[in-house]
DNA sequence: AATGAATGAGTATTCATTCAT
DNA sequence: AATGAATGAATACTCATTCAT
């Protein structure tokens, strides 16, 4: 899914974009379709050309956003061997996910509740594969005697949405200039270590 | 505030009552005015003598849940000593509410980015307000002995972000009948121990 | 039904009015919802308070139509005794209403095929139902003698084409002064004693 | 003219052809260029090397029709000789021309208002040319002493009438198998004879 | 204070038409 | 000549807000 890169110049790709840029500026019902279309340089009429609506655009837009997100996280997970450092990576890319597109995140922390019960699902299916992805990862981590027994859907949980909500943090107070690496560090001690003395 | 707690019959508090419901029901942009007044029994006309417009009438209707969830909290950890217990508390408090108040729960979850800088500024100082209060316990605890010594700006965010994810799939799930307890061990144990053997 | 009349000033009466000056005038595609408001002396969207869509206004309006029409009708021919000068009647009516209501009439002859089945359907029941009072006048006529035997089917489908045919050119040729007598008498004459010497 | 009796398979034949299909079925407005290409089996684009506009291929595709019906009724009357066999005549081609082509009758009979005044006018042209023919052959009938002194304007267009409406029936109530013979006989009857006993 | 009838600003969407290929 | 991707003018409809009663 390279539609979202700003490689690709066909008009669908180019309405995609300027629909991330103007969605994640003014959100679902303050984005006006002539807005998106002037944005991406076409007549308003070109977007109905290649989306039925302004709501399957968002969705289409929503999708694309998603699945770059998801791209990125595979590709980069692939070469990492310990589970705590795929643990760490995770963080790792989030936060420079975020620091790089932050646009796209606006739009994945913001947007959830807009659209309707088809989207919502879709979006919470993807989010759940997510936490499986990271469950899975737990459970290997115990399975290997690197890491101690324990409720993995919770813990999965627990770790997903820390590192969203530190994420939002960035996004919420506009930080391009964090130490990811502090942040990171000390995220993994509190999982790996624990908050007691 | 008990503008919420369904006691209170003045007109003022059975709009917020009937608005906290139907926003809930339906997200910002599909509630209507005339529904709100409907559901709360009065004329459409009477919404506007005690709010100037919608998006205020959503302000105080937010203001006035957050207020209830904080007032819970404060409340109810008055009379905890220890920092552990305290925290703990703070995930059982999260949960209980949610169980009780999934009307609510789902605004505060969804409905952050409706309403324009303005309240999404208010709410993040609530937020700020609930990690501050979290990070003043941890920072308690250190002090105390009870705690290792951290990045307690960060081990705030990363226990209410782990909290709010977890109270969040309750949400989202419609999960009604969860063992509170257990769950909350699971957390605590994960943020006292740790994930590592 | 004295909604048409003029004499009604309640803002249903007023737009329905409107609508018809303005859906005579124009058709139903060119005529603008807007305009007809404007007409009305009302904003639009009072227009949609009575009438929840442009395709319904159009279908009140002409529902009233067509009630006054068969009203007049039925009113007059109430003391008539003979069938003959029934018959005579009703082309005098029809005639004298065109000449009177030719707005009315306008949209009576031109607009059946706008509005989809539904109204299709209802006004094709109106004129099978003046169709089929033609054919118990004429039935009422061979009874009593008053008429040979014929096909009384074909015979009031006869007699109502003609009647419309004749109406219809003096509407489109925006004739007002005819001499209704002597166009009745021709008329009456040539179902009356037939075209052969 | 037989751009429209199925034979010719140039581009501009096989367009009006379409188009005749086309509002014949969905009438002016709901009919689509597009819809008319796709089904004339060329480009939306060919449709404008050939017409100018959707109301011009209307107009064209309504004077096609006109002209086929008026051409087959002039060929097909050219042989008879006596009127009142010319009369009979006329009405057993206006109903056997209805059963066969139906589709094209629709338009005849719907599309009156859609266009505008031009074709309106052209129509009613075409219109007050059967009329005249039928004045003429009255005319005839009288100077040859079959038919007795009347006035043959009214005459013309009461029998005119009484022919479209008869043959609206057949067209609206879609039936396709009519005893021809029988209803030309019962209304040449009531021309000829009158309905006096 | 309470009401709800009246309002009109604001916008998604359609589709005839154009024109570069 | 033939095409169909691109266009934007045109319009029905919604609903927050007002204000006379």
């Amino acid at each position: 899914m390279t539609e979202l890169d700003g490689s690709s110049t066909d008009k669908r790709s180019q309405i995609l974009r300027a629909a991330a840029r103007v969605f994640a500026a003014k959100g679902f019902h303050k984005a006006k379709v002539e807005e998106i279309a002037l944005e991406a340089g076409v007549g308003k009429g070109t977007v109905y050309e290649y989306f039925s609506s302004k709501k399957e655009l968002f969705r289409e837009m929503f999708k694309s956003c998603s699945m770059f997100y998801l791209e990125t996280f595979r590709r980069r997970l692939a070469d990492e061997k310990s589970v705590k450092y795929k643990l760490r990576q995770i963080i790792v890319l989030h936060l420079e996910f975020i620091q790089r597109h932050s646009e796209i995140a606006m739009i994945l922390l913001h947007e959830h509740a807009e659209i309707g019960e088809q989207l919502h699902q879709w979006m919470l299916e993807k989010q759940e594969e997510k936490i499986a992805f990271i469950k899975e990862l737990i459970q290997q981590g115990i399975d290997d005697g690197e890491l101690r027994n324990m409720d993995v859907d919770i813990a999965a949980r627990v770790f997903f949405g820390a590192v969203v909500a530190v994420g939002g943090r960035l996004i919420i107070h506009g930080i391009k200039e964090v130490d990811v690496d502090y942040i990171c560090d000390e995220i993994m001690g509190l999982f790996l270590e624990g908050i007691k003395k």
